[in-house]
DNA sequence: AAAAAAAACTAACATTTGTTAGTTTGCTTG
DNA sequence: CAAGCAAACTAACAAATGTTAGTTTTTTTT
C-alpha cells in the first residue's frame, strides 16, 4: 500500500467535484481552489483536464471488465454469477463513489479514449446478457424479455453510487446480499 | 393540441443537446446552430440559458408529482399502485426522453428553482416509500429492507430514458407490463 | 550544507462564453 | 399600401476558461 501521490490527490478531489457538478461545470480554478493551490500549479502533476477524466473513468471501466472476466471463468450457476456481479458493483462503488458518477455521466467528454470506453461498456453488457440468456436456457431464470431483465439489473447497479453514500450503515456484504434478494426474487410475497 | 411555438422548438432542441452532452457543455451557439440561427436570435424567445433548463426540468417534475398524487388517491393494493407508478414513468419518459436526461443529470444547475425541484423529488420518494411500507404491512410485499426495494425500483425507472430510445419496438403498454413483472416478481424461476 | 527534485507561485495568452443593443427582413392584417 | 409584429441579423462586451512560460519556494537526498 504505497502512499497516495499528489497526482492521485488531484484526481480524487476532481472526482468529488465532478460528481457534484459534472465534468464540464468544474473549472481548473475550482479544482485548484479545492486543493488549496493555484490553477497553474495543477499542471506540475497532470497533463490536462482531459487526462484527469480519462484516469478516473478508464481505470474503473477496466476494473469492471476484469471483475466480470473472473466471474465468467467460475463454474457456477447463472443466478450465482449474477449475485457475484452484484457484489462486484457494490464493492467497486463503495470504494469509489465519486468516480462512479463520472463513469456514468461524463464518459461522453472523453476524447481519444471515448471509443475504447464504449467498447468496454458494450462488451460488459453483452457478457451480462449472455449470463442471463444461459439462465433462461437452464430454467433458472424466467422466460421474460431478456433486455428488460438486463436493463433493470444494470440500471440498479449503475445507480449505486447515488445511494451508497446515503446509507453507509450497511456494509458491502449485507448490501450485496439484500440487493441480490430484491433483484432476483422481486419484492412480492409469494403465497404458496 | 395547439401548434408548437418557437420557444417550444428551442426548448426541445436544447433538451436533445443536453441529453447528449449535458447542460454545461452545450453553448448557446451550439443550440443556435442546431436551430439554424445565430445565438443572439435565441434571446427573442427565451430569457436565458438558465430558463431553458428550468422549463425542461420543472415541468417534468411537476408531471411526476401530479401523476403520483392521482395514484395515491386510487383505492387499490400496494402492488397495483407500484404498477401504476411504472406506467407513469414509462409514459412520461416515452414522451420526453430528452428532457428526462436533464431531470436526472442536470438538476444541480438549476439556480432559483433548485430547492423547489429537490423538494418535489424528496416528496416523491417519500410517497413511494410509503406505498412500499404499506405493502409490507399488508403482507403484499416481502419484509426486506424498504430502502433497498425503493432504490432498486426508482433506479430502474429513472434510467428508462437511456433504454427506451434503443428499443422503441416495444410499445409503452407492453413495456410497462413486462417491467412490472420483473420488478415485482424478480427474475428467478420459482420451483413450487 | 550543497545539490537536486518537487511543488508552488505570478503573469499572461488566446478562446470561448452568455448576453445586450440596435438594426433589418419578411409576413400578416387592417 | 401602410402599420405592426415576429424573428432574424451584426457587432460588441465583460467575464471566464484551459493552458503555457518562467520564476521562486519548499522538501528531499546526497
Amino acid at each position: 500500500m504505497k502512499t497516495e501521490t499528489r497526482k492521485d490527490e488531484i484526481i480524487n478531489t476532481a472526482a468529488k467535484l465532478f460528481k457534484e457538478r459534472g465534468y464540464s461545470a468544474v473549472t481548473m480554478r475550482d479544482l485548484a481552489s479545492a486543493m488549496g493551490i493555484k490553477a497553474a500549479s495543477l499542471y506540475n502533476h497532470i497533463k490536462s483536464k482531459q487526462e484527469i477524466l480519462k484516469e478516473i473513468i478508464i481505470s474503473l471501466a477496466e476494473e469492471f471488465t476484469q471483475g466480470l472476466e473472473l466471474i465468467q471463468q467460475s463454474n457456477t450457476s447463472s443466478i450465482e454469477k449474477i449475485e457475484e456481479v452484484v457484489k462486484l458493483h457494490v464493492n467497486i462503488t463503495s470504494q469509489n463513489t465519486y468516480g462512479m458518477a463520472s463513469l456514468n455521466n461524463d464518459w461522453m467528454h472523453l476524447e481519444e479514449r471515448r471509443d475504447y470506453y464504449l467498447k468496454l461498456r458494450s462488451n460488459y453488457e453483452e457478457e451480462l446478457r449472455h449470463i442471463i440468456a444461459e439462465g433462461v436456457k437452464n430454467d433458472e431464470i424466467i422466460d421474460e424479455n431478456i433486455e428488460i431483465m438486463l436493463f433493470s439489473i444494470l440500471s440498479t447497479l449503475r445507480s449505486l453510487y447515488l445511494w451508497i453514500p446515503k446509507k453507509d450503515y450497511l456494509n458491502p456484504e449485507k448490501l450485496s446480499q439484500q440487493l441480490s434478494t430484491v433483484l432476483v426474487k422481486g419484492i412480492n410475497k409469494k403465497i404458496n
